[in-house]
DNA sequence: AAAACTGTTAACAAAATGTAAAAACACTCA
DNA sequence: TGAGTGTTTTTACATTTTGTTAACAGTTTT
């Protein structure tokens, strides 16, 4: 069951094995791909579609991959990215001033194609950063950038280092992470390996968060080596 | 005389003779760049001088460059620029996901660097746009160009700083701004860590906007961080 | 059971902040 | 020029917030 919508992107390929692939690969990571094969469709179907992002070779029939980018673009305001076998630095500067979003040289690792759409995806939608920057746990919500954190939607008040450290446990969700390292991170000091401040600061924000230090059910203690944050915690 | 301002970048890069050439060549095409060296300083830096973009080396001595971009993202919303000569699609898969915007191999072709920072820029900055278009915030509405701010469609009267500082608050939505930032921003000279006048200023400004300092819901105190201001303050 | 580790409280010290009031500054206008 | 006006900075102090430590109770490991 999924309530959110896909991101739908078009891909302008003509090779039809090569784009077989990469739909496949996107599609198995939750997009919404098109195929366009033809440099003379892709300028009308992207006005059509409006896809919230586009993948174009520069090698396809018709018209030249530079001109549509250069064409589309004033028109269309979602990410480009041009995905070419072309590896010239001349054609790479060219097709970014052009108004291409990023350059990906074919053969491409089909990750790093991923995680560079996805990044374009994450700059260009507003609330994809906000969805990026914002971590959620059930009924526990940081917001980094306000330094707020809710917990059922009520804003609770933590301190300056509290705030840091809950940021740097939910960041890490999952890993253990030790007082020494804790430390260093909240404080930017060294640690001396007696200071207790990092227990007195958990037991605190534990009261905070609501969470029981008998039993916590977010911010748990590994004896011997540091605390986790669990992510599944209600 | 040149009106509009530089972009301000920070190259985050060890190796002086890489870091002056990038710079020279960067400063030539009309950027203000500046450099760091050490891991340990970076993000103390970029928090504080807020550049428009942050050029980070993987490799630098100090704190590891992947930790730092993972750090700093959510403190920090310009786009992040991977310059390392770490030649690996692990790498980079990595440097994506914890929120570069992109990932560049040295050595890279100037031309295709300085592209890639305009693209980024391009997308990100609406700097331009800012200081011409009208800053609303429900009943808060700031009119850079008039340098007029209403409350309920009620003009008030603000000092020259003071709308200043409201403006680079209203500006920084959601960020928060160190007092050194916003001193250097506001009076256009160096802030020596003792000054309370930013202090001042911000408790007459939150009278004139309506904020109790108490519980202010407009321009929020980050203890030992500076001020931020709320979004989504009525 | 001893040793090592953790949780918690309270008390104090230290640091940061809010703001009133005074002083310094800048500008206008007669 | 100098009084008048408004703005900005500084100073000073009250207040708030936070960090640290010690102490002790409780828990886990060996």
């Amino acid at each position: 069951m999924n309530n959110i919508p896909q991101t739908r992107l078009l891909l302008a390929e003509d090779d039809q094995r090569l784009a077989q692939l990469v739909h496949d690969f996107l599609a198995a990571n939750d997009f919404d791909v098109t195929i366009e094969s033809n440099g003379n469709n892709v300028i009308r179907r992207v006005m059509a579609e409006l896809p919230q992002l586009l993948i174009l070779d520069l090698g396809l029939p018709g018209k030249n991959g530079l001109d549509i980018c250069k064409e589309i673009r004033p028109h269309y305001t979602s990410p480009i990215l041009i995905l070419t076998a072309r590896n010239s630095d001349t054609d790479q500067v060219l097709g970014l001033e052009y108004g291409a979003d990023d350059y990906v040289i074919k053969p491409a690792d089909p990750r790093v194609l991923l995680a560079r759409i996805k990044a374009l995806l994450r700059r260009n939608n507003p609330d994809g950063l906000n969805a990026q920057t914002t971590l959620r746990f059930n009924s526990l919500v940081i917001q980094p950038q306000q330094r707020q954190v809710f917990i059922d939607n009520q804003a609770i008040t933590l301190s300056s280092h509290e705030f840091e450290l809950l940021s740097i446990l939910a960041q890490n969700a999952g890993q253990v992470l030790s007082r020494e390292y804790l430390f260093k991170a909240v404080y930017h000091r060294e640690y001396d390996g007696l200071d207790r401040s990092i227990d007195v600061r958990i037991s605190q924000l534990r009261k905070h968060v609501q969470d029981d230090s008998d039993n916590p059910a977010r911010i748990k203690t590994v004896w011997g080596r540091g605390y986790v944050f669990v992510k599944e915690a209600w």
